[in-house]
DNA sequence: ACCCAGGAAATTC
DNA sequence: GAATTTCATGGG
């Protein structure tokens, strides 16, 4: 059982699966990884240019294209931001294997309230728990993310074992308006932008770098740009001349670029 | 003991 | 309204 997607290019996994868009991958001691998505299981490894979805269902090999992003040309995309700026080129460069995946919007909505004032780290430990304590168990220890339906009938002693502290109320009432309809994730996929971010900040504890978040990783929304404290220092010593708006309909991917290349030289920003 | 972590809400000025 | 403080938890 598996899936194998030949003649892949722009595509690593550890660049792409450990760059801070995602907290459920672990990789394995043969440089692969295993992880649950939208309630499947693989375990994914490259061999050349051969992209293998070790038990994975062929059932379910259009969601993968779309997880992975594949039917994006990835080589134009670095060619039309590395043509904006030679520090973009740099960092294009630092990790050209890095994709934008194509989340459940609902399991970014709940990670990204739980990455406020938080790393990355202990992130994944407590997107971890919430999923063992609450999600539907596909194999022998791995569960799905849960849903918000689950989540939304909760009470705050209930989700105590995940040790989010103050955000505890945040994931209820994000989980309570996904439930009943009061935001509706999937609608947001091709509003304005701004309409969008609106409607997410109804949610207690969603502002506008959660929400870029979700649109970006989400929604797939690649025009969003999220300024988080690292993108800040990164736009201030590194592109001072340039605002969001400047890297056009593909500044999530930059944005990401220069996430990771800000968050693997800490030298840059020491004054 | 102190500081920070992919922020946002609550409070104060 | 803008600036500051608080909010749990864990690791350095």
């Amino acid at each position: 059982m598996g899936i194998i997607f030949e003649n892949i290019t722009d595509l690593d996994l550890r660049e792409t699966l450990d760059c801070g868009q995602c907290f459920r991958w672990s990789e394995q001691s043969d440089g692969s990884f295993r992880g649950i998505i939208r309630g499947r299981f693989a375990q994914v490894r490259m061999d050349g240019n051969d992209l293998f979805l070790d038990g994975a269902e062929e059932s379910d090999r259009m969601m993968w294209r779309d997880y992975f992003d594949l039917d994006l040309d990835y080589g134009k995309v670095k060619r039309e931001l590395s043509a904006l700026h030679p520090v973009l080129a740099q960092a294009a460069r630092f990790a050209p294997g890095i994709r934008i995946l194509n989340q459940e919007p609902f399991e970014a909505l709940i990670s990204f309230i739980i990455s406020q004032n938080n790393n990355i780290k202990r992130i994944a430990g407590i997107v971890d728990r919430l999923c063992e304590n609450f999600g539907q168990e596909i194999k022998a220890g791995r569960f799905a993310f849960p849903t918000a339906e689950r989540l939304a009938s909760l009470s705050l002693d209930d989700l105590a074992p995940i040790r989010a502290g103050f955000r505890h109320r945040y994931i209820i009432d994000a989980a309570q308006k996904v439930a009943d309809g009061t935001v509706d994730l999937e609608s947001l996929r091709y509003l304005p932008y701004d309409e969008a971010r609106a409607e997410l900040m109804k949610i207690t504890g969603v502002g506008v770098k959660v929400a870029d978040c979700v649109l970006l990783y989400g929604l797939h929304r690649l025009d969003g740009f999220p300024l988080d404290v690292w993108m800040k220092r990164a736009m201030a010593a590194l592109f001072p001349d340039l605002t969001p708006k400047d890297f056009g309909q593909y500044a999530g991917i930059a944005q990401q670029y220069i996430f990771h290349y800000s968050r693997m030289h800490p030298e840059l920003f020491d004054n």
